[in-house]
RNA sequence: GGGCCCGUGGCCUAGUCUGGAUAAGGCACUGGCCUUCUAAGCCAGUGAGCCCGGGUUCAAAUCCCGGCGGGCCCGCCA
């Protein structure tokens, strides 16, 4: 059980059989407290009847402390009770960990097909993917990340053409120029798809390695982000392994006909799933693809852009006719910059690369000016961690379906909420440990100041919890900035090093925090730094 | 035309699921804090009644209905 679990059960074991003698059941509300009101907050607002402010308040000893106020009642945890129990649990190790759900969860995302680097809406997805997985797996469950890789569609095959025919460009180049004339080249591109489709597996397994080149350069963007793949489903093995036929077998019986292509009626669209010439479509393939994954796990969570709305909407419903309900996604808004939708034509295309790069040059201008006794190498290495911290905390730190409008300037601020505050609390912390030596005797006494930060630590069991199961990796964004904040009160008001009376507790609790911290670090994907 | 999403101080965001006590932060702006552990920090202040209009409720940023503004979707594309 978790320090704040606890409590809480601390405080209906004492207040509940209280509320029942008055006859109070239904209708209790309990929340976090509000600022200045105390720890936790039992709200009667809801219920008739009421109890004596005395009766409650008689309640009160060293542990728990309520006040009535109207129909509030508040409760007050005793520091020195509470924040013992929080640095014990951290001891344990028991804050940060949380019972196996016996779970498997697959997280696809980035899935995008390998044209040319990855823009900043792309990378979107690919670190709220990154970054639900890893609160996933915090919270208990056995998660594993794939990319989904398209190695059939009209795309790829313009992509290995164009290549092919303009060698002496860079790939993106070739593609586009090849995709601008592409009426001129309809017929080899539809031989091509041909090919594909029809299971040609020499010529699968060429495109194949071919475009595992282009794959790898798109991936190596995000290695910088610390983003890394479980696995890789290739399309085409729907293909090769028969499964869609498989599907059109099984969904048979709902199977209309128009002029010779397949489709289900659902309500008044039709959502086709074979071409009249007897080709699949992408669509048919993703069905294969949610069968494969439900068979291989318990849940299987999408990263879609908002666009793929109806397109998965139609997918959870064909795989409802199947049986198969074990499929969600979560949705994100696009990225646009101030001129608009991002688009090649009107040049505002922001790549991630781009963004990564400017963010760490920038990190590295502003070590130079703070740290001059850093040689070359350090400052480097520090530049990395925050320049590529920032690119992700600044992604993630909104609500995924949140339109976001991407600004320089607001995307390279490291003040207030961005990773540098969090990693500069966190340096600051590191600091204080390096020069700390020696241990003295514990002093149980916590002051206010040293509470709210242990307080404000041992939420991170219900911000996981929440996050976890709402998949809003925003929150935890959140969260690090409020503890960070905190810490930054502590660290101003209460020194460590040279206070001998307080040394031991805030040693103690200086580590309880960057052991917090390290925790959400990872969740964040970010590799934190001693200094900064 | 239909469907989905967003709309909170000058700008950006949390709160909306689970309705309640003075709407919470960041940026910007104003003033203050570096002879003690890193000032990418801290403290104080100015500034919104939550797009508009109805409704439900003792109580609405939050729930319901109708508008308005912006985004996305409405292919035998992926």
């Amino acid at each position: 059980m978790h320090p704040s679990e606890h409590m809480e059960q601390l405080i209906i074991d004492r207040l509940y059989p209280i509320l029942q003698k008055h006859g109070i059941r239904d209708g209790v509300r309990k929340y976090r407290a509000q600022k200045n009101f105390g720890d936790v907050t039992i709200d009667l607002q809801k219920v008739n009847e009421d109890v004596p402010a005395q009766e409650i308040e008689a309640l009160s000893d060293d542990i728990l402390t309520f006040k009535k106020t109207n129909k509030f009642i508040n409760v007050t945890y005793g520091n020195n009770y509470y924040c013992t129990l929080i640095l014990d649990s951290i001891d344990e190790g028991s804050l940060f960990t949380f019972e196996r759900k016996e779970k498997r969860i697959l997280v696809e995302h980035t899935s995008a097909n390998p044209t040319g680097p990855l823009h900043i809406g792309r990378a979107r997805n690919s670190i709220i993917g990154d970054t639900i997985a890893r609160i996933l797996r915090k919270y208990g469950f056995e998660v594993t990340t794939e990319y989904y890789m398209d190695d059939i569609g009209t795309q790829v095959e313009a992509l290995l053409l164009g290549t092919e025919k303009f060698k002496d460009d860079n790939y993106t180049e070739a593609y586009r120029k090849y995709f601008a004339e592409i009426d001129s080249h309809r017929e080899e591109v539809e031989n091509a798809m041909k090919m594909a489709e029809s299971g040609n597996e020499k010529f699968i397994a060429e495109s194949k390695k071919r475009l595992e080149v282009f794959l790898y350069d798109l991936l190596k963007d995000l290695e910088d982000l610390n983003i890394f793949f479980d696995g890789f489903t290739w399309e085409s093995r729907f293909i090769l392994d028969g499964s869609v036929k498989v599907v059109l077998d099984n969904l048979k019986e709902h199977l209309k006909d128009d002029e010779g292509a397949k489709y289900i009626q659902r309500g008044e669209d039709k959502i086709y799933l074979m071409r009249s010439n007897g080709t699949s479509l992408y669509f048919t393939r993703d069905i294969a693809y949610h069968i494969l994954k439900s068979r291989n796990y318990d849940l299987s969570i999408d990263v879609l852009g908002e666009d793929h709305k109806d397109h998965f909407k139609n997918l959870t419903y064909i795989l409802g006719i199947l049986g198969i309900h074990s499929t969600e996604a979560v949705f994100y808004s696009f990225v646009v910059t101030k001129k608009g939708k991002m688009s090649t034509r009107r040049g505002n295309v922001v790549t991630l690369r781009d963004l990564i790069s400017e963010s760490i040059e920038l990190a590295e201008d502003e070590i130079r000016k703070r740290r001059t006794d850093l040689d070359e190498k350090t400052v480097g290495e520090i530049a990395r961690k925050i320049g590529t911290a920032a690119v992700r905390y600044n992604m993630i730190k909104f609500a995924p379906e949140k339109p976001i409008t991407f600004d320089w300037d607001e995307a390279l601020n490291f003040e207030g909420e961005a990773a540098p505050f969090i990693m500069y609390s966190y340096a600051r912390a590191s600091s204080i440990l390096k020069k700390a030596s020696g241990s003295g005797t514990l002093n149980k006494q916590f002051l206010d100041r040293e509470a709210e930060l242990l307080k404000e630590i041992s939420r991170f069991p219900e911000v996981v919890k929440d996050a976890a199961e709402r998949r809003r990796p925003d929150r935890i964004a959140k969260y690090s900035y409020e503890l960070s904040s905190t810490f930054n009160q502590f660290y101003r008001d209460c020194p460590v090093i040279g206070d001998i009376e307080n040394y031991q507790k805030r040693v103690n609790i200086t580590k309880a925090f960057k052991l917090t911290m390290d925790q959400i670090f990872d969740l964040l994907g970010i590799i934190p730094s001693d200094k900064i």
